[in-house]
DNA sequence: TATGTAAATGCACATGATTCGCATTTGCAT
DNA sequence: ATGCAAATGCGAATCATGTGCATTTACATA
């Protein structure tokens, strides 16, 4: 595996499962579920609790070098290095496949809410059809 | 409470905790998770188990009379009555109260999707802030 | 209108993701 | 090297949701 380092969070205690858990989400090609996570460490490092890595993921998020997200009314939850940009995705119904989306549509948009006093802090835009592999009538 | 009736789905038996679930939704102002319904039978008619109640909303959604959704990074589904209309909420992240949103950013938007095969189906927008009475800085 | 039958419900219990508690271990300041 | 607060291993709890099965119910038919 490739040794890629992203700086280490601020005030952050370095320990071998934190590591592992850094590492795999360093290499991870798209966001990856704590099981994903689990799954990746297991095979060449030492093995780390799934609830380790539930702690793990809370405390990289706090500190701000993860992002979590979920996709496709509620399942798992995903986590991603935070690369500080705007990001959305499109899910295959079929495969579940996550791919990235390089523009957004709000950029652009005023809402028009029911509530008029609303005071808009961000938004969450979400794609969803069939990948290239997955579509039935290409 | 108001009698109003919608059409009954074709082929659905008619049994009273279905009824009950199709009145509540009926007089629901914003959509409702299972156990907001759970809590809204008791008062009035006779009680309902939860677990018949996932049973009836998916009947529900299956028959289309009902559409299920999530909102602000997964927890309780949420249901409410199928309108047959393209509908977008945003969620106040104080006190999660759900506003109605009248317009949609997707309608003069192309994404740009990573794969260039991907074949969109639909889309999910969601707006997160501050109800009026919520505002800290209004 | 009485009755038979498949389907719906009550109720208890299973599930699956996530979290919590606590004894043991570990990283790091001294 | 040593000590101590903080992190982890491990089990058990939680919470929304789904399942299984015996009992009840809606509705078709006589
Ligand atoms: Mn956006
Ligand atoms: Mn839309
Ligand atoms: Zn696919
Ligand atoms: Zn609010």
């Amino acid at each position: 595996m490739k040794e890629i380092q992203t700086v280490w969070p601020v005030g952050v205690k370095k320990t071998k499962p934190r590591a592992c858990v850094l590492s795999v989400l360093e290499h991870a090609e798209s966001p990856l579920s704590a099981m994903d996570i689990y799954s990746r460490i297991e095979k060449d490092t030492s093995t780390v609790w799934l609830s380790t890595i539930y702690r793990i993921l809370e405390l990289f998020v706090e500190k701000g070098v993860v992002v979590k997200t979920t996709v496709m009314n509620n399942e798992m939850a995903i986590y991603e290095l935070n690369h500080y940009q705007h990001k959305h995705y499109a899910v295959c119904v079929s495969c579940r496949k996550i791919v990235a989306m390089n523009n957004c549509p709000m950029e652009k948009f005023v809402p028009k809410l029911a509530d008029n006093g609303f005071h808009v802090l961000g938004h969450k835009v979400e794609m969803y059809g069939y990948c290239k592999e997955c579509d039935p009538n290409p």
